[in-house]
DNA sequence: GTTTAAGACGTTTTT
DNA sequence: CGTCTTAAAC
């Protein structure tokens, strides 16, 4: 008997509309997926197909999604459907590297002064060259911050603005210098045979445009095309797509526009509008149907993206009906809501702590939580934060690593020196009578690197710091050995950020009794029984830097929408009245988005703990707008424009930055 | 080359 | 209030 799963059985565990948009025959169709509605059992359900039904080989398939984590669960589950691996399943960013390294060899690269042997340069390494060109021609760093151009220069790339057309654009000083930089910065990049981030995709692009040839030969490759999270593809992965679809335009474009958060970093949800104009012949799919949440999360996240004005939204449902409402706590601090929210925890949930997640806007929140979990000892974890790759000592050794095989690395070469001169000129001594062998195998290359430079002599055994690092170091021989090649190891270094790789087991879900802390856009597709969103207040959620543009206030609802949306079970809303920020306590306000929500969902729960302030006047909270964009808008601003008598007084007497004021 | 102190700055971060 | 960067001092 097979274990691989018959087509209609797959077909038959779908709902209609699943099932229709997975039947879908030739041509670009646009599928609409709801949060929780399937879409990942959509997608792998149809490669399914394709491959069993319609005959198309598994390497003819192209599936781009944008996270490793999103890939590797779907070339799982295609493995477990169909028996058959998919070569090319994996990110916009890993699978132009693979076309890249395959077209380099062949030496279609030479133009852009690549060869096979080529560096892939992180988000680091772009910085450290931008300032090293800010040395070499005596910029200072104070006018225009390397940081600043560095994000001019990775938005241009998505944007697919080359240099000369940048710099006719540019029509502002900051501009104007970013130019110059981009300049010089390409230049090194050619120079030195590394490609950043964006060139990956961007050169990819470029490759197809240029060479005909090599145009075709993917294109022909390509018969099907599918793009998960469409609604978070800039403009080079929006050409990549619609360039690899043709002829046949074979598109199946997965995506839901209300979990659109990643704006600041290219993505455009218009894209998914774009197809349809794009494509006339497009076809529409949509998922309503919800698997993951009760009827009253659902219909409280739908009330709050109904507010957005600018895409469209769904409409999502469920057959599990409740009566349990979401809960809001207020409390006078920041710190006594971590310390109400660890007690709730504490008395309701002691026992399924794996099952909670803490949802914050920003980081720093996780702080207070933090502290009032480690006093009520409850275990937690808290996801994001320092990377393993991203570590001092793991950074040092790649950069040794590197420096073996592409001399001209100067990000390299400068962290290198940085860890000591001698030790750079020893490892170049032992390059020069190391056979290739010795260099492509990864633990040799390590063990000789640490062997020649003497770099664990840094570490003392007696510091518990020192000894973490160690470790580090060890866990990296770890994740090398399971490498045939050290160049494959680097480059999968490079497009693995998150080090899921390297913790493999640790990574493995919420095998502990932990609660998950993380950033609302850290839990981006993940799902939760119980979910708690703090620090509801206007200034985090929406952000202060936000709150200025409508479209900005959007894109903050819609991060909103995702939190929500990750509860199964049950929803907790929390906010403080006043909160500590930058050294400052000031008075907050509770979320518009708080607002929004219907009250009938909600359970709200006051505490009028010390420090209760006199000026709350309830009426301005929780009413439901009637004509939402507009009036929720002047009301908020309204209230925005009031100023307390204790601000006043700060202001006047200079204890209060009137920018850190108006911020609020 | 390493340590220390003053100074600046402060959202999110799939690759 | 913290963290990180940079300049200045050992």
């Amino acid at each position: 008997m097979s274990l691989v799963l018959e087509i209609a059985n797959l077909l038959n565990e779908l709902n209609p509309e699943q099932r229709r948009a997975v039947l879908h025959q030739d041509g670009p169709a646009i599928v609409l997926a709801g949060a929780g509605s399937g879409k990942t059992r959509v997608l792998t359900t149809r490669v399914a197909y394709l491959i069993k039904e319609k005959q198309i080989p598994a390497s003819n398939i192209f599936l781009v999604t944008f996270t490793n984590k999103a890939a590797a669960e779907m070339k799982k589950r295609v493995l477990e459907y169909t028996g058959q691996n998919l070569p090319f399943a994996g990110t916009f960013h890993s699978l132009s590297a693979k076309i890249l390294r395959i077209e380099a060899s062949q030496g279609h690269l030479e133009k852009f002064g690549l060869n096979a042997n080529f560096t892939i340069y992180d988000s680091d390494d772009q910085l450290a060259l931008i300032k090293s060109i800010y040395k070499i021609n005596g910029y200072d760093p104070g006018t225009f911050k390397p940081q600043v151009v560095k994000s001019k220069i990775s938005s241009a790339k998505n944007e697919l603005i080359g240099t000369d057309e940048f710099k006719d654009m540019a029509h502002d000083g900051l501009q104007l210098f970013a130019a110059k930089v981009y300049k010089s910065y390409e230049k090194r990049l050619r120079d030195e045979n590394a490609v950043d981030f964006d060139d990956l995709l961007s050169i990819c692009y470029q490759l197809f445009v240029d060479n005909e040839a090599v145009r075709q030969k993917y294109q022909a490759k390509f018969q099907h095309v599918l793009v998960d999270e469409f609604q978070d593809t800039n403009k080079v992965q929006y050409s990549l797509t619609r360039i690899l679809a043709q002829p046949g335009d074979n598109l199946f474009a997965v995506g839901d526009f209300s979990q659109s958060i990643y704006a600041w970093r290219g993505a455009d949800y218009r894209n998914l509008e774009r197809l349809s104009s794009d494509f006339k012949n497009i076809k529409e799919y949509r998922l309503e149907r919800n698997y993951r949440s009760t009827q009253a999360i659902l219909d409280a996240a739908t009330s709050v993206i109904a507010n957005n004005m600018s895409h469209p939204v769904l409409e999502l449902w469920t057959d599990q009906s409740t009566d349990e409402k979401l809960e809001i706590y207020e409390t006078s601090t920041g710190e006594l809501e971590a310390e109400k929210i660890a007690s709730i925890i504490k008395e309701k949930y002691f026992d399924q702590l794996k099952n909670i997640a803490l949802l914050y806007r920003t980081n720093v929140q996780s702080r207070a939580f933090e502290e009032a979990f480690m006093r009520r000892q409850l275990p937690y974890k808290i996801v994001g934060g320092t990377k393993f790759y991203e570590r001092t000592e793991i950074k040092d050794l790649l950069s040794y690593l590197r420096l073996c095989f592409n001399q001209l690395d100067s990000p390299s070469r400068a962290r290198a020196e940085k860890i000591g001169k001698r030790r750079l000129e020893k490892l170049e001594v032992w390059l020069a009578k190391t056979d290739r062998s010795t260099l492509e195998n990864p633990s040799s290359c390590l063990q000789g690197i640490l062997e020649t430079t003497l770099y664990l002599d840094k570490y003392d055994q007696k510091d518990p710091e020192d000894v973490a690092r160690l470790d580090n170091i060890q866990e990296l021989f770890n994740v090398a050995s399971r490498f045939e090649n050290t160049l494959l190891l680097l480059e999968n270094i490079a497009l693995v950020q998150d080090g899921y790789l390297a913790n493999e087991s640790s990574f493995n879900q919420n095998e502990g009794n932990e609660i998950t802390m993380m950033s609302l856009h850290s839990a981006k597709g993940l799902e939760f029984s119980i979910v708690f969103m703090v620090g509801m207040e206007e200034g985090l959620l929406p952000h202060s830097r936000a709150i200025m543009e409508e479209k900005e206030i959007e894109e903050e609802r819609r991060l909103c929408y995702v939190g929500i949306t990750r509860a199964k079970d049950k929803l907790y809303f929390s906010y403080a009245r006043s909160r500590f920020t930058y050294g400052y306590s000031s008075n907050s306000l509770p979320s518009r988005f708080l607002s929004e929500i219907d009250q009938k969902l909600l359970k709200i729960n006051r505490s009028f703990d010390q420090g209760s302030v006199n000026s709350y006047q309830d009426k301005y909270y929780y009413k439901k707008p009637k004509t939402p964009a507009t009036t929720a808008k002047t009301k908020d601003q309204k209230i925005r424009l009031v100023v307390d008598e204790e601000s006043l007084d700060a202001l006047l007497n200079d204890e209060l930055d009137i920018r850190e004021f108006l911020r609020k």
